[in-house]
DNA sequence: GGCTCCCGGGG
DNA sequence: GTGTACGGGAGCC
């Protein structure tokens, strides 16, 4: 008697039962329980395509490898009519007994004579389930078939049919924030394997809590003791088992929180054993941890906010303070973390602003995930993949499924991933990049400011770009080509390419839903926002990808001809601009900074109609602002393009800054405090004198040795056994003399040094704190190195430059001289 | 200029 | 897991 049940999916598993791949897709029903569905309709299989189809069918067929416990077999194969890059071919497609069979038939007979190619042999099958059912992540599925009795934390149900049911969403995912602090004295690194967690924090709606395992007297009711470590692995275990989260996010969980709580429970020898088939937290590593669930979903909000979003985001660093401050208004709790121990072992009464620390990190992350949860629902809608999945993915991973997920409704193969050498190869070739307008650095009035929607996006899709319509027979003699100044390439006129489409099909999306949100308001707003978000982040992805030299559909012609169009173009908003009288100040790759010269705002909006109507397809160049002042240098050219460097402020006086960096954690204190109180003078008070005065002053001060010696020492952490460096820089040269003086020194311990005075290389003027006077530093080394790096690039934004922020060093001469 | 190493996030 | 992993800056040679 067959049930239907409607569900959520959020993730999925596949185990091995009886000889055969099972999915175990993991979600909520529509009436809010949490739920694993088996669905054992799936089978794996990967492509051949040969070079004669007369015989292989059988030898395949008979194909049969055994291994220790296990076989690998082919099932069945049939013959299908597929497309390669546009080209129709003939393709067999080759079932195995298990997914972990693919790659071991696959291995075989890759080398046969009659194979021309194997393809898609390498799609997780879980994925490849999502892809071939039609399974959309978060979108309401109806399942088919029965409740079954089996070993786990949710009911069970055996489908025979799992299909879509609507376009509804599972916008409210249950979300549980959690955070911990560890015993970590300052100056040592972090240590999973010696220090214990101390406390341990949860945030989600209407919960809060954190298990501390000292006492305290306190009145604050979400603080709950236990009394050991130990105690608070179990807290971590039964708050999960008892929330019931669809998503479990951290901060760097990925990275810190997880993998430090999975070492502390193997400690405990606490099993871990959270996912809902029992399974124990899965750790992954390799070049980045990753840290799994079965049935939970692990959002480490940090990497997603990183990863994707990062690039629009003011901050330049991604720690918790920076970015929460940003995009929530909301700020971590000023105590400082080193004094933690120190109260932990002898002062706990004072533990209490810790606990609180403790909740608000985990408090921050909550929202941090709530806010940017909109927008990964609908990467997750458009891309056909997983939250856990789309968390951990670039940009090109996330084209690149979004293709692979579309590619069977054009009845295309995937290509293969490059191999090694093919990377190499790839790696060698550059290609012209954007065209970039250096302006004369200086301040300028009257600004305005265009910029082409979208610009890669719509020439893509203008021009019909992509390797399965590039250089066709059909239109050799009448299509026009890109004008790319060293090759010719055109595209084809007959017939839209796939990825035009998907492009196109991205770009009028996001346009509908423009036109739409202007009415929308509250809730809704919101999801629609991020929609448009999401389609315009993929859309612009799409021309890095094809030059991207890890891509399956990597083409350097393409990327090329799309990069010549975008000069041809932006070329010719500059040709009319300086023919109609405006004064060209700066551009690069899509925009293009005007000043009115005595025209009004009006004939700047004029401007850039006329030009519209001379685009084709989706082209558009937008009049995207008014500035009444701005300054201005030259960009840098990046390998895809150039980077934005340019400061302006805008009528409501708030002051746009693009493009400098922030000095990291190996450099002296001097230097990072010179960085934080410049930004602080300029972004907060607008006085640029001042900050400058200020650095002249520090430089002063370094010259004249007034700089006590706290300031100016490095501390960088080795990283490996010292004997392991091929290199010696200054931090190993000085870890060596600490272990020839009898120190346990080795990978992870962190060197202090100093720079002091002399003509030698660098390394060899490094010395110990202890083994160096003070006053007896290299003042140079400190102005040049440290110093002046470190606000070079935010006084350059402003008009000045490094002679200008050395100029004291003339006068101190001169002072001294008298 | 090429090679090698470090950082990030977390405490 | 049918699977892979980064990118930029600084110092040394």
């Amino acid at each position: 008697m067959a049930e239907k049940i409607q569900f959520f999916p959020l993730d999925a598993t596949y185990r091995v039962q009886d000889g055969k791949a099972v999915i175990n897709l993991y979600g909520r029903t529509a009436d809010g329980k949490q739920i694993c569905i088996l669905d054992s309709n799936f089978e794996p299989y990967f492509y051949v395509i040969p070079k004669d189809s007369s015989s292989i069918s059988e030898k395949l067929e008979k194909l049969r490898v055994e291994n220790e416990n296990e076989a690998a077999f082919v099932t069945k194969t049939e013959t299908v009519a597929k497309k390669f890059l546009g080209k129709e071919v003939s393709a067999i497609k080759v079932y195995t007994n298990l997914p972990g069979s693919v790659p071991v038939i696959r291995e075989v007979i890759k080398g046969w004579e009659i194979v021309d190619s194997t393809h898609e042999f390498d799609i997780p099958f879980v994925r490849r389930y999502f892809i071939d059912k039609n399974v959309t992540p978060l979108v309401l599925h109806q399942a088919e078939g029965e409740f079954i009795t089996q070993k786990s934390r949710v009911a069970v149900f055996k489908a025979d049919k799992v299909e879509q049911l609507s376009t509804d969403t599972l916008h409210n995912p249950r979300v549980l924030a959690f955070d911990i602090e560890t015993y970590s004295p300052f100056d040592m690194s972090i240590d999973a394997e010696k220090n214990p967690i101390l406390m341990l924090s949860f945030y989600g709606e209407g919960f809060r809590k954190v298990f501390v395992w000292k006492r305290f007297r306190t009145d604050i009711d979400y603080i709950e003791f236990v009394e050991s470590e130990s105690d608070i692995i179990e807290k971590f275990k039964e708050t999960i088992e008892k929330y019931k989260p669809d998503i479990l996010t951290g901060y760097f969980s990925d990275g810190f929180d997880l993998p430090y709580i999975k070492t502390r429970a193997d400690k405990h020898k606490i099993k871990l054993d959270i996912g809902f088939d029992y399974s124990e937290l899965r750790v992954k590593s390799g070049r980045e941890t990753t840290i799994s669930i079965n049935g939970i979903t692990h959002l480490d909000i940090f990497k997603f906010i990183k990863k994707i979003i990062g690039n629009t985001l003011e901050t330049t660093t991604y720690d918790l303070n920076a970015v929460a401050s940003e995009l929530l208004e909301e700020k971590k709790h000023d105590v400082s973390l080193a004094e933690l121990p120190d109260i932990w072992d002898n002062n706990h009464e004072n533990l209490e602003k810790f606990c609180e620390y403790n909740l608000n990190d985990s408090l921050l992350t909550y929202n941090l995930a709530v806010k940017m949860l909109p927008t990964i629902i609908e990467l997750v809608k458009i891309v056909g993949i997983p939250i856990y999945d789309v968390n951990r993915m670039g940009f090109s991973q996330l084209v690149e499924w979004f293709i692979m997920k579309q590619a069977p409704q054009f009845n295309e193969i995937a290509p293969n991933k490059p191999h090694y050498n093919e990377v190499q190869q790839r790696r060698l070739h550059t290609y012209q990049g954007a065209f970039v307008y250096e302006p004369r650095p200086g301040l300028y009035k009257d600004i305005v400011v265009f910029d082409f929607r979208s610009l890669y996006p719509t020439i893509l899709s203008s021009h019909n770009i992509g390797p399965d319509t590039m250089d066709c027979a059909c239109c050799r003699d009448t299509a026009k080509a890109a004008p790319d100044e060293n090759e010719r390439h055109w595209f084809c006129d007959k017939r839209k390419g796939f990825i035009p489409i998907l492009i196109e099909d991205l770009i009028t999306r996001r346009m509908r839903i423009k036109e739409i949100i202007k009415e929308e308001q509250d809730e809704k707003f919101i999801f629609l926002d991020a929609r448009q978000t999401s389609l315009k982040l993929l859309a612009n992805s799409f021309y890095g990808y094809l030059g991207f030299f890890g891509a399956r559909w990597y083409s350097i012609e393409c990327a090329r001809s799309i990069t010549a169009w975008g000069r041809f173009y932006i070329h010719k908003v500059i040709d009319k601009a300086k023919k109609e009288g405006f004064i060209v100040l700066y551009s690069d790759t899509d925009s293009v900074f005007l000043t009115l010269d005595g025209k009004s705002k009006k004939d700047a909006e004029s401007f850039a109609e006329e030009i519209n109507l001379e685009l084709p397809g989706l082209m558009e160049l937008e009049y995207e602002g008014f500035y009444p002042a701005g300054i201005f240098v030259s960009a840098k050219m990046g390998p895809f393009g150039a980077k934005k460097k340019y400061a302006l402020i805008s009528e409501q006086g708030t002051l746009k800054i693009k493009g400098f960096e922030t000095v990291r954690r190996n450099w002296s204190l001097i230097a990072k405090d010179v960085q934080e109180k410049v930004l602080d003078i300029i972004l907060r008070e607008h006085a640029t004198e001042k900050a400058l005065e200020y650095v002249k002053s520090v430089v002063n001060d370094l010259r004249n040795k007034r700089v006590p010696m706290e300031k100016v020492v490095i501390h960088t952490q080795l990283q490996k056994d010292i004997l392991d460096y091929a290199a010696k820089g200054p931090h190993v040269a000085v870890a060596q003399r600490l272990i020839n003086r009898g120190k346990s020194i080795g990978a992870g311990s962190i060197i202090k040094y100093v720079v002091t005075q002399g003509n030698d290389i660098i390394r060899n003027r490094s010395k110990l704190p202890e083994e160096v006077k003070e006053g007896e530093y290299d003042a140079d080394y400190y102005i040049n190195n440290q110093v002046i790096p470190a606000v070079e690039r935010i006084f350059n934004v402003l008009g000045y430059k490094k002679e200008d922020i050395l100029e004291m060093k003339e006068q101190t001469k001169l002072e001294g001289f008298f």
